[in-house]
DNA sequence: TTGGGTACTTACCAAAAGGTGCATACTTGT
DNA sequence: ACAAGTATGCACCTTTTGGTAAGTACCCAA
């Protein structure tokens, strides 16, 4: 009835272990997970940390033609957050036709890592993954199964 | 001027060698690191793959109280929807007061493992993190730092 | 002078995501 | 009989997020 369940369960195995790591209950996250997520989710910052990996200082108008898609609002918004989150660091060489790059931080560097783990599982059930969102386009979004 | 940079850079050291298996170019994602974020973001998804892998096969009311601030409808909804991408499975026993409890599929015991070194990385660099975000609240959102 | 490129900003909008509250169908406890 | 618990469904609304289009200040090439 209590809404601790203090006894444990006969979960996966070292899984389990692993992600007991991810200890709840801190500041203002429910966990690590949830404080990294904050700092990542935003349509193209995982994008725009992943080039600026790759590329190293990336200069504004190549992240923009790069990313394909993203409107100029957006992109700026979500480098200001990144840059206010520690993770980009913007330098404007203020010459006259503006010239501004973005590079990672130290900090940025680190979650990029961290993230490495997450593309590769991408990359390896991206066909399972796939798959079952071509099936949920059908159902546009809801809850309609083709079930019953 | 051609939007194909070729050239490589002089980017961190390791790390760029890491992120660069989240090679782009797929099908309907940009990368891995894209395809995951599509099934694990929704604002309790990754708390729910959390408590499941932990815990083993659990009822639905038990993830109700532990996630906390989470409403039915959301809760529901992000459970189907990890259903329907094969993170979870629901298993509903039939009995008359409705019993049902989702566990983790293979897939999403993966997931989970995978999402251990951003647990970490978040734990880590809470503090920072949490800074930061402290005096993001200040400017509530826009663009309007204390710096001038 | 017109046009293009640089790096943004701003006002206005549409869509997505999340939340509230009520309803259901049935059982158990009081 | 009535409240409470079980696992949802549904209508409606607010917040968040992303997008569009236009503007800014300045330079260079045609």
């Amino acid at each position: 009835m209590s809404s601790d369940r203090s006894d444990l369960i006969s979960a996966p195995a070292q899984a389990q272990a692993d992600v007991q790591r991810c200890t709840p209950n801190l500041p203002g996250f429910t966990c690590g997970l949830d404080a990294t997520l904050r700092v990542v989710s935003g349509k193209w910052k995982p994008l725009i940390l992943y080039f600026v990996a790759q590329d190293g200082p990336t200069r504004y108008g190549e992240l923009r033609r790069a990313i394909r898609d993203v409107s100029d609002k957006v992109l700026i918004q979500q480098l200001k957050e990144l840059e206010a989150d520690g993770l980009v660091k913007r330098t404007d060489y203020k010459e006259v036709p503006p010239r501004v790059d973005y590079s990672l931080t130290p900090l940025g560097q680190s979650l990029a890592e961290a993230l490495v783990p997450l593309c590769t599982w991408g990359t390896e059930h991206m066909a399972e993954v796939s798959r079952v969102f071509a099936e949920r386009a059908t159902w546009t979004r809801p809850g309609r199964q083709p079930t019953g």
